[in-house]
DNA sequence: CACTGTGAATTGATTCACAGCT
DNA sequence: AGCTGTGAATCAATTCACAGTG
């Protein structure tokens, strides 16, 4: 069962895909080819069928793919087949937009707890969920088999909070506090809204030359 | 004037060594070496020696580099010099989270201005500002030299939003909603927190072998 | 015969290794 | 002696080009 080293580009992509799917299975379309496809996502129809490659073959020679068992194959490569039940840590501004933030879109991903250090905060509903208190978060992690969370406690707060994680078993975190926290055995994605901007800065003062 | 092309990934890196150098600054150390940055960030240091070096010479042989003047001219290379006024549009969950953020913690950053297209939202204060109607976005874009702007609106009004604010001028946008937006002459960074949660699955899923 | 799947070629980014200053 | 700056080497990702197949 050995993974063969897969390019985080290709994993990046799969999501882009499966919106994609969804979008035309919801409109009952069948069949779709990876040209098709690169056309709704600006991705080169060669990446596209380079990229399902690394896990198998679903299409059909001469006739492309059927939507609706691609999409089910990529939630399956995904591990999003039983949907993804996430933990947030931290009920402030950002915490409680994501918590009420419209996941159904896809209803794969689903906030399943909250958490919040601060007593004034425990308690409170959000998005038709109970504010837990840190303490509980191993139990709930536990019970509810919850392998994702998302961080949006203040900077200071985060290293402490990804401990807390790794020791309650979650494997993926994605981390919106501004510090870059890492760890072994877990992957952490970090984004830092600061940053984003401070990057989107660069390409606002360069001047474009003709689009390619 | 003409720009070497220089690789996206390394626009990205030069906000995470401004934080680690405006860190250093207020922490009164003056001088750092790319050893010692890449300690702090987890890039090699060569890797933080050839971004800087796309843009000029900034070190000192033998000694390092001074951080509060590393720190102003990676500002300047980005753009950030003058602070970056951004236009938020989107007053919902998310544009209100965001406009209520610490973008304080690196006060380059700040949000000038926020739209919303919904009348009843229009008046609202939030963070000091008061919600405008998006007919004003053309004037206020002008009067501030708005040259970035975050779309935090419903997918389907996402691509009339891109629309309206290429219009006005805008070089570059961060779009959180859940719609792949391009368009001619600007620059737009997708963030779709659905997506991001996705590919996170897929890294908790698949077991770690023993960290590098 | 259209479209997938895939080795081979290419392009791009990272790492190596060392020459050049201070 | 110490650390930067950089061409050359390596490694990774993307694109090309076509063989394979329903």
């Amino acid at each position: 069962m050995r993974k063969k080293k897969i390019p985080e580009a290709t994993i990046r992509r799969l999501p882009v895909y499966l919106r994609e799917l969804d979008e035309l299975t919801r409109n009952r379309v069948q069949v779709t080819s990876s040209a098709d496809l690169a056309g709704r996502t600006g991705f080169s129809s060669e990446q596209i069928r380079k990229d399902l490659t690394y896990f198998g073959a679903f299409g059909t020679r001469g006739v492309g793919y059927d939507t609706a068992l691609l999409g089910s194959q990529i939630r399956r490569i995904l591990g999003l087949s039983r949907g993804l039940k996430v933990a947030l840590i931290g009920a402030g501004n950002l915490g409680t937009a994501l918590a009420r933030y419209s996941w159904e879109t896809h209803k794969d991903v689903v906030i399943g707890a909250i958490f919040d250090a601060d007593p004034a905060k425990v308690g409170e509903r959000i998005a038709g969920l109970s504010v837990q208190p840190m303490s509980r978060l191993p139990e709930v992690v536990a019970e509810n088999r919850i392998r994702v969370a998302v961080i949006a406690v203040p900077a200071v707060a985060a290293p402490g909070v990804l401990r807390q994680l790794t020791a309650a078993g979650v494997e993926a975190v994605l981390n919106f506090s501004p510090t870059k926290l890492s760890a072994l055995g877990v992957f952490v994605q970090n984004l830092d809204l600061t940053m984003e901007l401070q990057s989107l800065a660069y390409y606002a003062s360069g001047e474009e030359e003709g689009a390619k």
